[in-house]
This record gives C-alpha cells, sequence and structure tokens, in this order.
DNA sequence: GCGACAG
DNA sequence: ATCTTGTCGC
C-alpha cells in the first residue's frame, strides 16, 4: 500500500465534518483595510497528483507582482463538502512559504466560504489558516436556494444570505470581509468572467499539468 | 429510498 | 477536477 493510499485510508469523513463545526465558530467577518495586494489560488491534477497556483497582483492596478507554483500529491478523495481537505494538501504549503515571503491583504480562492453546510468551505478554512482574509468563488452552488432581493441575487441557506451571484459565479465570504464587501470587491477584479487573479492562477496551474496551452508561471517549488 | 453534491 | 469527439455558434 503506498503513503497516498495509507493517508486516505486515516482519513475520517466524519471527523472532518466535526471538525468543521467547532472551527467555523472561530471565524470573524469585520471589514477589510487597505487593499494594495490581492491574490488568487486554484489547484488542477492528474489523478492525484496536484499543481497548486498561487497569483499576486497589484490592487486596483491588477498587475502581475509574482506567480508560484507547487506540486504534491493530493491523497484525501474529494467528497461534496470536505474539498479543503484535498485541496489544503497542496494549498497550505505553497501559501505557507509565499507568506513567509510576501504579504497579501485579501485572497480569493476556487470554491466556497461559508454557503456551506457547516459554514466551513475551503475559503473560510483557508482564511483561518492562515489569518488572511479570503473570499470564496465557485461556479457552482452547494448548499442553499436562489433568492432575488433588489437586483442581487443571494443564495439563502438556513435562512441566512450566505453568497451572492455575479453573473455566473457564487460569491461568498471566507474570513474578514463581509458578504456586501466581497460582491463590491470580486466586481472591481472581475475582468473575463473571473476575479483576475483566479483567472492567472488556473491558466498557470492548468498548463504545469500539461493542459497544452503555454503558461504564466515561472517559479515552480518543490514537490 | 431518492436527489443534490464546491473542486 | 479530469476523461474525452464531435459539434454548434460567433
Amino acid at each position: 500500500m503506498s503513503r497516498c493510499e495509507r493517508i486516505a485510508e486515516l482519513f475520517d469523513p466524519e471527523k472532518a465534518r466535526r471538525a468543521q463545526e467547532l472551527l467555523s465558530r472561530l471565524l470573524w467577518s469585520g471589514r477589510l483595510g487597505e487593499l494594495r495586494r490581492i491574490g488568487g489560488v486554484d489547484v488542477s491534477y492528474r489523478g492525484n497528483l496536484g499543481v497548486g497556483a498561487l497569483v499576486i497582483v497589484t490592487y486596483p492596478e491588477l498587475e502581475v507582482i509574482s506567480c508560484r507554483l507547487l506540486v504534491r500529491e493530493a491523497c484525501v478523495p474529494y467528497i461534496p463538502g470536505l474539498l479543503a481537505f484535498r485541496e489544503l494538501e497542496v494549498i497550505a504549503p505553497l501559501l505557507g512559504e509565499a507568506l513567509r515571503r510576501e504579504r497579501i491583504d485579501l485572497l480569493f480562492v476556487n470554491g466556497h466560504g461559508i454557503s456551506h453546510p457547516r459554514r466551513f468551505g475551503l475559503a473560510a478554512h483557508v482564511g483561518l489558516l492562515f489569518r488572511l482574509p479570503t473570499i470564496g468563488v465557485a461556479r457552482r452552488k452547494l448548499v442553499g436556494e436562489e433568492r432575488r432581493r433588489g437586483d442581487i441575487t443571494y443564495i439563502v441557506h438556513r435562512g441566512e444570505e450566505v453568497a451572492a451571484r455575479l453573473g455566473r459565479l457564487y460569491v461568498s465570504p471566507g474570513v474578514g470581509v463581509t458578504l456586501e464587501e466581497a460582491l463590491e470587491v470580486t466586481r472591481s477584479v472581475t475582468k473575463a468572467g473571473m476575479p483576475e487573479p483566479l483567472r492567472l492562477a488556473d491558466k498557470a496551474s492548468k498548463a504545469a499539468i500539461g493542459g497544452g496551452k503555454e503558461g504564466n508561471c515561472l517559479r515552480v517549488l518543490s514537490s
């Protein structure tokens, strides 16, 4: 049995869900400080091999400051609601290394924030782990029902507005931002149907894993 | 039991 | 997310 299979074997979905319920109580909302540098993180896979990309850009100019890649095996399987336990195997070391070298005022994460069965989606998990303001951006809905209020479509789950639509995207707070703030900032950095740093991170990770097109990221870190 | 189900 | 051929539309 491989190292990865042993890790997958040890992963307990029920314990993971209980951990999310506990950790969700530690989230904070608050308001965003001054934004100068914002990031986007995404992971692409080939089998269990994950390539994480972190792109940092200036705000509001959206000029690329840095782009890093990290290759690592993701052993935990994908289970709806437990995405963080898979993606963090790649994102944690990638983000950890980056934060030792540069500052990030706000991070966009590919996935949901609090629009999650236990209010603790990937963006919330990342924000809490690194004490970093985060916003979750997802292409598909995980929980809740869409409800129009004024000219904005919100996602309501258990009577609470936990996300809002922006074009075809679902935007939800992770850590340190209100939903209104998340919507406003995300709108201001979305240029091609996706927040710019996330679009670049997606492109870089896909290219690195062998998608064919040329990438936009040079720095590659250890695996 | 059945449908829903981020990436 | 990834696998994977052809097809529809600008």
